[in-house]
DNA sequence: ATTAAAATTTAGACCACTCTAAAATTTTAT
DNA sequence: ATAAAATTTTAGAGTGGTCTAAATTTTAAT
């Protein structure tokens, strides 16, 4: 059984590689859980002896085929809290993420299978993100960053990449929503 | 803010308290979470040193008002809990426990109230028994136990003191739950 | 290629919660 | 009333997760 901290370690590990396809840096890890870096290093060397992940010294961490698992059904938990969140008692999207990330660390298979009956079986959650299912397959998203692609075509938001609070509440004010039709009008360097 | 474990210490000092309307031995809270009784004194201490206790050396423990009042709202979190598993996912009587007692720490006042309107407002648990309101406080239930009941009377099953799940599922099989109308046959010492 | 800077790990410590064993207090029995 | 038994508390220690400071390794700059 894992503790809510280990899994939190393994769903930050999950997301920080799948952007990066490489192993994953302790510090990015200790920075994105706001811990100092020796603590996330002996938590990689604890998720290491679990086999959960795989740890070169000095190198990063990279997921094992069982810390992928675990890492999915946690995500899986995740965003169906949120989907019902959202669905069943009218949060909005950018408040479900923090209660979420308490939810997702009940442990009861039945309890998590039969919320993603009551919700009727979404594909994915509020935010556009896929919801892996109860083997923890995680449906690859057919969708392509903001950022590549090019002036004046139109596009279909599919999901956000960025689901901090404050860039949710914009996307909110401007009337963006997973689904709508936007066209890219010119592109500026950030924010 | 309380922890967890202070929340289920108090709970269970709660429950305990009300059963005698004396002092909770420390032995009696040790016995109920299953740790030892050092633990349990050390654990008094220190919720007497937050106020949420009054602790007597060697005489056990009496919730202040601030204690009782949290007991309420980790208790109101566990009912209403338990009645989301039931009514909105299916759950029998017996299987809602433990999961509740994982739900109820999830820190959202939000979160809970708006589950209360999910539900309908509730105003009592799947086992009868009653549901605090979201400033704490407790309707007194107006039931009396079994035993105290007189033979060949006819009463309505208000609620179960024992929720050990295999009692629970001990009257599921003979068919009793909550608004039953049952005569007494013959009373037995026990069990 | 050597050295300075940055990242990572080790070492030692702390807090919350738990334990066992021993000491203190209260209750019970004679 | 006093000794024996039971209960409760204190003392000392362990574990999980965290920290800071020092040591090590890697990366970047000249």
């Amino acid at each position: 059984m894992l503790s809510p901290t280990e899994e939190n370690y393994l769903k930050v590990i999950f997301a920080l590689s799948s952007k990066n396809e490489q192993a994953v840096h302790t510090n990015a890890i200790a920075t994105e859980l706001n811990v100092a870096a020796a603590t996330a290093t002996d938590m990689c060397k604890k998720l290491a002896v679990k086999k959960l992940v795989l740890h070169k010294k000095y190198k990063g961490v990279l997921l094992t085929k069982k810390g992928y698992l675990k890492a999915c059904l946690v995500i899986r938990k995740h965003r169906l809290w949120e989907t019902f969140l959202v669905e069943k008692l009218q949060f909005k999207w950018d408040e479900v993420h923090e209660i979420a990330e308490q939810l997702e660390h009940v442990t009861s298979e039945e309890l998590i299978n039969r919320l993603e009956v009551l919700l009727g079986s979404p594909k994915t959650d509020p935010h556009g993100d896929p919801i892996p299912d109860k083997q923890g397959y995680l449906p690859p998203s057919r969708s392509m960053p903001l950022a590549t692609v090019d002036t004046h075509d139109f596009h279909v938001v599919r999901g956000v990449a960025d689901q901090s609070t404050k860039f949710l509440q914009l996307l909110n004010k401007l009337n963006i929503g997973i689904g709508s039709r936007i066209k890219i009008i010119e592109k500026f360097d950030f924010d």
